[in-house]
Formats: structure tokens, C-alpha cells, sequence
DNA sequence: TAGTAATATGATTATAGAGTTATATTAAAT
DNA sequence: ATTTAATATAACTCTATAATCATATTACTA
């Protein structure tokens, strides 16, 4: 019997896709969005006022994270609240966050081994 | 007492560095690596043979790939074999996949609920 | 009905990076 | 020493998109 590992090659249309998604987290301005919507819905001013840039860029970013369905709009007269649609994104910043430490520790260790 | 989620804020130099991984995967030739190593050790060669483009290109693929300890690189005569050396990766794809199938469960749910 | 505030959009610029072609490098083989 | 094979690199083009500025839209208020 084989010791079979099987992968499901995914298609290329699927390898888009998810690649879409991860260029879609794949931008400081707009992680720092989500981070501070991880604290609740918010108003385009008060998230404008947490991640340092101008309001129509924030304006375009949320749309963008709008469009793949990972923060939800609501307005409300002529204010518009945003929240996280989808709290996948904080799992994957974990995942990543892991990884970065991990690396950085490896690095540390091969320090540590040459410096004694 | 306050029921406090306390979110530990990233500084804009963190999110950086996690964005600038999440764009690494953003692009479907280097998932498609990735995906093509997730059977084991390959050759430059090989892996071109996988995915479709170039072998400059998916060189230079690689090279970024390995500047970021995500993949693994060993030198065996005239031939350079890669190999995933980290593989949290797969554990992002993951959860990504899952968002994009529960994505398109809600969408095909609301059109059944419009069309009966 | 003006006027103001909140958000979105359009036009434009600038930069990053993906792909290609040609060529360089390196190591093996004849 | 040439030649051949495998991989890497350099120069270049082209496209996508992030940021900005100005302006449009929308809704509330005096």
C-alpha cells in the first residue's frame, strides 16, 4: 500500500482566488483597519482617526475589504459604521504572527550559537 | 468589573512585516509553488514543469520565497532543490479556502432563498 | 433653502513588481 | 578545454495599485 499523502491540487482560477485574498491582507494600511475594527464597529471618522492617512484612502481600503466580504457596511444618516464580516482574518494574523516569531527566535538561537 | 477583549495593537512596523507575508502568498505562481512543494523536495526544473511560466520566473519566485524562510533552498551538483520550510503556510490556505467556501454557501444560500 | 458635515469618487501621479528575453554563472561530462 | 545542462541574474517593459487632491454625493441642521 502507498503511502499516500494526496493533495488536492487546487486549479489555477482557485490558486487565484485565495491568492486575491491574501494580497487583499497584504497592505499595512489596511491590516491596521482591521486591527482597530477588532475593537467593534466604527464610523469611516474614527478609523480615519486610528490608521494615519487620509480619509478617502481609508474610504477606498474599506471598500475594497467591503467587496471580498470581510467588514460589513452600515449606514446610518449620513454616517456609514464599518465591522469585521469575517474574524478568519484574525486567525490568519495569528498564524502569521507565529511564524514571524518562530523565525525570529531561529535567528536569535543562530546568534546566541555563534556569539556563545 | 470590565469585560475587557484587551486587543494587544500592532505597531504600524509589525503590520508591516505581517502584511509584507500575507503579499508574499498573494500571487498565484508562488501558491502554485508552494503547492507543487507540499509533495516534497524539488528541483528548479521540476517545479517549472508544474507551474505554468518561466523558469527565470519562477527563479525569482523562489528566490523571494527563500528571503522570507518559506521555503528552503539545497545545492546538489548543478541542480538547486527547494523544499517548504515553513509550513504554517498550508495552515493559512487552509483558512482561507474555508472562508471562500463559506463565502460562496452564504451567496448560493441567498439565491436559493430568492429563487425558491 | 443654504450651509455644513460625513463619506465616496474621479483624475492623476508615482512606485512596485510580474513577466520576458537574453545572458551570466556554475558544475558536470566528453 | 569545450560543450552541455541547470539555475540565476540583469535590463527592460508593462500593468496594477496606493496615495493624493479636488470634487461629488448624501443627509442633516439652522
Amino acid at each position: 500500500m502507498k503511502k499516500s499523502k494526496d493533495y488536492q491540487m487546487m486549479s489555477p482560477e482557485a490558486l487565484t482566488m485565495v491568492a486575491e485574498r491574501f494580497r487583499l491582507l497584504g497592505e499595512p494600511i489596511r491590516l491596521g483597519i482591521l486591527q482597530t475594527l477588532q475593537a467593534g464597529e466604527m464610523s469611516v471618522g474614527e478609523i480615519t482617526e486610528a490608521v494615519e492617512t487620509s480619509q478617502p484612502n481609508v474610504s477606498k481600503h474599506l471598500k475594497m475589504l467591503q467587496t471580498f466580504d470581510i467588514v460589513s457596511r452600515r449606514q446610518q444618516g449620513n454616517t456609514v459604521y464599518y465591522a469585521i464580516a469575517d474574524p478568519s482574518i484574525f486567525e490568519l494574523c495569528d498564524v502569521v504572527c507565529g511564524s514571524l516569531q518562530e523565525r525570529m527566535e531561529s535567528r536569535y538561537n543562530k546568534m546566541q550559537s555563534v556569539f556563545g
